[in-house]
DNA sequence: GTCTATAGATGGATAGAC
DNA sequence: GTCTATCCATCTATAGAC
């Protein structure tokens, strides 16, 4: 039941944002009464901490399990664009959530998430320092191009539709060419 | 007074965003009472759009002057990456509400700002259609491409601290380094 | 673990005096 | 053009029965 309340929530927060939604629309959605959420959330701001957590973990582990396998800045940074673009179009409604709702987390829920979020940028700016040091990227400002490509990268999620055009692995390989392009050193 | 509404407004909508701000809020901080602010603005939502139309129409105007002073695709893809990170970086707090609230506006209005959004990027890939033309951009797909471009832009508006290291300019430098080496034909 | 009922606060918006 | 006063809806959250 928990899990399904949370269904409902990701639907809804996607719809409609966090503080346009109400306990007794998410209640709606699921087939029972608000005051039934508070026997597995206690507050309306939990719900949104356990899917930013869900999503912020399950990304980072996705990131994780890319770069290990691969070898060399190039290959990993690839891996990491596919990795990144291709999660953000699968999980499309929880990474918008993700995006877009840290407002509506208070100070100590909001510190958690950002620390998750920091020290993902920090893998990726690593990648770039390692192509750097390889001689495979330009020398460049790793702080403004590290947000540069997680920018158009985690934006997909905002304008990618299934039914359109492009696949979502199209998407990554066109992204990944460009970005690739404007890095390397030759 | 309307303009001070609005200025409140502006100031709250980027700190706590449009939903969690109320009427009574945007009152405090204008020094008036809340009923006093619908002899200016008939609905909350009026405020909002205030804010769209101003933003859209001062960035639509900032990107057509500067394209038409420059000549040549690889010039008007730089004056543009220019104008809109120095715009939403000068013009942040409104940039972040054009970029985050549309969820906010009711469908009559959110129609409106979406067709200006789409004017907007129509000009942004008419330059990369351009650069194509004229063989200086490799050949790439125009409508993922303008939205890598642009997302990475806009986005800037979120990170950019003005008392950080870097100017505006540099930032703009930066980017439009790497952007157009992306794109670049040889 | 879900229900009914309700507390208590606050939301957007309006009426009418000055 | 701003004020006081207020309407009515809705919000998050809790109490206590089953």
């Amino acid at each position: 039941m928990k899990n399904k309340i949370k269904k409902s929530a990701i639907n809804l927060f996607y719809k409609k944002g966090y503080f346009a939604t109400s306990m007794s629309t998410i209640a709606k959605a699921t087939g029972i009464r608000k005051s039934s959420i508070y026997h597995h959330y206690s507050t309306k701001e939990e719900i949104l901490l356990d899917i930013f957590r869900t999503t912020m973990n399950d990304l980072q582990d996705a990131l994780r399990t890319r770069l290990d396998a691969a070898a060399g800045a190039r290959e990993r940074m690839q891996a990491a664009i596919y990795c990144h673009i291709i999660f953000h179009i699968e999980r499309q409604k929880e990474a918008i959530i993700a995006d877009s709702e840290l407002r509506g987390l208070t100070a100590k829920n909001y510190k958690e998430i950002i620390q998750m979020r920091d020290d993902y940028e920090k893998k990726i700016q690593r990648v770039l320092e390692e192509g750097v040091a390889e001689g495979v990227f330009v020398d460049l400002d790793i702080k403004v191009i590290s947000y540069a490509i997680l920018s158009m990268c985690t934006n997909v999620c905002t304008w990618f539709k299934k039914s359109g055009r492009l696949s979502k692995e199209d998407v990554a390989g066109i992204c990944s060419v460009f970005i690739l392009k404007g890095l390397a050193s030759s």
